[in-house]
DNA sequence: TTGCGTGGTATCTATTTCATACCAGATGGC
DNA sequence: GCCATCTGGTATGAAATAGATACCACGCAA
């Protein structure tokens, strides 16, 4: 049975859920210009708390697109990196955030369009 | 102020969010092929249920990507296309899809080491 | 007349997100 | 000394969201 993203069990269901997904396309377009410690992601991710974040890199360090490093410093410092895995997808994710900062004012006029005719009816 | 997906303000971020959507990518890939009926839509997205359905199609059609438009039958069916602003996001979220199921056995296999070293721990 | 198809909405629950507080141990300012 | 801040997280409870289920009007077919 070929990978199928529109079957319900299929597996590529499951990734697909968390590579579309808001904080993973931010992390992994961080990650992917350097490699950065856990508050330095946090810093540059605004409104990502630290529980998602927590959350979010233990997802893709299980998903092999992040790899996490602890060095032995007091006190510890962890450093993410992307994989060769996760830069293979970087380029996919990082083109949904540019669409967005591209697009942004068309998407906007269409809202107000939207909104305004919702009003109307 | 450019647009900016890592500013929590920037209204990109929640372009972003509903671009990074499992479902978002899921119907444009359908939509991008040929327009499509709600109902054919919910069958051929296993999974899928009514409301977020709905919902989704709903914020799409706000944000521009996707037009409805409703046949004065009985009963009424409404027939939802990509429209051209959709298009050009289309190849993007679609990329995202087609990595997952290209590299779902990477995935798999990265997922399965990570598991085993944490039993380990 | 029972069931299915059209495109949804309403309601309730289960899950997920998010804010907040907290941890240990060291460093820096006063 | 003493208080705040840094490191990388976890625990807890409240709020928002996702999902399951039932339901609507109407027509067609068996």
């Amino acid at each position: 049975m070929p990978p199928n993203a529109y079957s319900l069990n299929c597996p590529t269901r499951l990734v697909l859920d968390r590579i579309a997904d808001k904080w993973a396309v931010l992390l992994l377009g961080v990650l992917v210009e350097r490699p950065a410690r856990f508050n330095q992601l946090r810093r540059k991710i605004e409104g990502l708390s630290q529980k998602m974040l927590s959350q979010a890199l233990k997802s893709l360090e299980r998903d092999g697109l992040v790899h996490r490093h602890a060095i032995a410093t007091v006190p510890v410092t962890v450093e993410y990196s992307i994989t060769p895995l996760g830069r293979t997808l970087a380029a996919s994710v990082d083109s949904l955030r540019l669409w967005a900062e591209a697009h942004i004012a068309e998407v906007q006029k269409a809202q107000k369009r939207y909104d305004k005719a919702l009003q109307n009816s």
